[in-house]
DNA sequence: ATGGTAGGTCTCCTA
C-alpha cells in the first residue's frame, strides 16, 4: 500500500485551522507533519482534524512558539521526542505506524539574524540542535524511516533565489549547509525531494515582507522530507503545493508532499 | 543600503 506524507510550517494552528482542514481535504496525504503551532497542546483544535478523518495525532505543545503535530488517517503510536538544547522545546515527535514506517517531524531553530554564534546565540543553537541530529542518527542509522520539517536550511544553490546574495544570509550560509550535509550522511538519509526534483530552482519559503511574494519570487527551500535507504529502494514522487502560499492568510510557508510505494 | 510583514504571552519577542 503506498503511503504518502506531508510537511508544513504552519504559523499558528489555532489561526489556521481551515486551511490545514482544506488541505487534508483536498489531499488527502496518509500524514501531515506540522511545524509552529504556536499553541498548547490543549488547544490544538484535533477534533477540526478528526472531523476531516485524521483521528490520529501525536503531538507536542508549546505556548507561542514551536510546537510540532503528526496527524494520521491511520493509527500511530507515541515514540516521544528529543531534547537537542539544553532547555525543552517542542521541536521533534516522531510516530510510528502500523505497518511499521517511522516518521521524525522536526522544526530546526531558525538561527536569528547574525550567522556567528559569539555575537548570536540562537544561531549557536541551531549548529548545536543540527550537531545533536547528526550525532542520534549517526548511533542507529534509520530504517523504515521518513523525516519531515521545516529544518531552516536551503542547501543547495537552486534552493535559493540567489545563492550569492544569501550566501551571508542564515539559512544558506556554508557552516549550516555543511552540517545538514552531516546530519544527512550520518543517517543514511535521501533527501527524497530533490532526488525526485532534481533540477531547477525550488522553494518551500516566501517571505511575508515582499510586497509581492510570487512575483519578485524570493523563496527558500526550507522545508524537506527524507527517507532511510529501503524507502528509496522503491517508487515515490513528490511535489511542492506552491499555490497554498497564496491562500488567504496563508502561512508563508508551503506544503511539501511524498508518496512512496511500500 | 534599507526596510519591509506576521503571530502571540502583543508596545516586545520570534520568525
Amino acid at each position: 500500500m503506498p503511503i504518502s506524507i506531508a510537511t508544513w510550517n504552519i504559523n499558528s494552528v489555532r489561526l489556521r485551522q481551515n486551511l490545514v482542514v482544506r488541505l487534508l481535504h483536498e489531499e488527502r496525504p496518509d500524514v501531515l507533519c506540522l511545524q509552529e503551532l504556536k499553541s498548547p497542546l490543549e488547544f490544538v483544535p484535533a477534533s477540526a482534524f478528526a472531523d476531516a478523518g485524521y483521528r490520529h495525532i501525536v503531538a507536542r505543545g508549546q505556548k507561542s512558539y514551536n510546537g510540532v503535530a503528526i496527524l494520521s488517517r491511520h493509527p500511530l503510536y507515541d515514540l516521544g521526542s528529543r531534547e537537542f538544547l539544553d532547555r525543552s522545546e517542542a521541536r521533534h515527535v516522531a510516530a510510528r505506524m502500523e505497518n511499521g514506517i517511522v516518521i521524525h517531524n522536526f522544526y530546526v531553530p531558525a538561527g536569528g539574524d547574525i550567522p556567528d554564534r559569539e555575537q548570536n546565540s540562537k544561531f549557536g543553537d541551531k549548529l548545536d540542535f543540527l550537531s545533536g541530529m547528526r550525532d542520534w542518527f549517526g548511533e542507529d542509522p534509520p530504517k523504515r524511516t521518513i523525516l519531515a520539517g521545516d529544518l531552516n536550511i536551503a542547501p543547495r544553490e537552486d534552493d535559493v533565489w540567489s545563492h550569492k546574495q544569501l550566501l551571508d544570509v542564515v539559512s544558506h550560509t556554508p557552516v549550516e549547509v555543511e552540517l545538514l550535509a552531516d546530519v544527512l550522511e550520518a543517517g543514511n538519509w535521501t533527501d527524497i525531494t530533490r532526488h525526485d526534483i532534481s533540477e531547477g530552482k525550488l522553494y518551500t519559503w516566501w517571505s511575508y515582507r515582499a510586497r509581492d511574494w510570487s512575483a519578485s519570487d524570493r523563496g527558500r527551500r526550507l522545508d524537506h522530507i527524507w527517507a532511510s535507504p529501503d524507502l528509496v529502494g522503491q517508487e515515490h514522487s513528490s511535489k511542492v503545493l506552491r499555490e497554498v502560499r497564496g491562500w488567504e492568510r496563508p502561512s508563508d510557508h508551503a506544503p511539501v508532499f511524498a508518496t512512496f510505494e511500500d
